[in-house]
DNA sequence: GATATAGATTGAAGACGATCGATCTGGAGT
DNA sequence: ACTCCAGATCGATCGTCTTCAATCTATATC
């Protein structure tokens, strides 16, 4: 039960046969990999992907109002979806009368899309 | 509610102000979205997103022994983790002895990537 | 066979997510 | 002023996620 304090990992290996290359560490760091992971998150549910490829295909803005009957849930539902986008900085809305428009941020996928190759 | 056949909305919009362009529906379907989101949302942790970062790098095979110091979770969290990643067919695994190798499943990624641009 | 070890699994806690109907908000039309 | 409508928010339900300690399972050494 001595306590080792080599450089060797944390208890003995079986001799004769190493277990792999030496220890690596993570080339992304703890907050790229939140940020990135965020992100990944917010587009981690077939709804918010498709939303967020409607709204990438029409560069311009599409409002709530003809997003609603494309998807195959209610409004408030559908208005959440929406909001777990704009907080992980992935769209963004603008009101005119009675109507919300909503575009996706210019680079707000660009980390993430690096990343994966 | 599925996609209403008419052209026209289902209830009148203000005269003189048209909400928007026509309806539009999302290039990619849902199939495609349930498979690249399942893929997205396992990569949605920062810590499975690290994970994957390592193996990447170290394109042979690396095994969780080297991986548990990396990470400041239990052995049994990171177990866990490594499921999720396997379960998204992101990684495989290989056990040689005491010790479990995973790496990186090629074109895993691939989808998500290029939708991502 | 006995013991140690790498890693998976189990069981439980608490946080978080998806969804809905209902309600609230604030512009527009009458 | 009153009504109507697009959209956001609230409250509740129910399921999934993250995490841990504890246990189980193979394999390796003695």
């Amino acid at each position: 039960m001595a306590v080792d304090l080599e450089l060797t990992p944390k208890t003995k290996r079986a001799p004769g046969e190493p277990c792999c290359e030496p220890v690596v560490y993570p080339d992304v760091d703890r907050e790229r990999a939140l940020r990135m992971a965020e992100v990944a998150k917010a587009i981690g549910d077939p709804i918010r992907l498709q939303v967020v490829d409607v709204l990438r295909k029409h560069a311009g803005k599409v409002c709530v109002y003809e997003l609603e009957p494309l998807f195959d849930v209610s409004q408030s539902t559908l208005s959440h979806h929406l909001k777990k986008l704009r907080d992980a900085g992935i769209v963004d809305s603008e009101r005119r009368g009675l109507w919300a428009y909503y575009y996706v941020l210019p680079d707000a996928l660009d980390e993430l899309a690096a990343w994966l190759g």
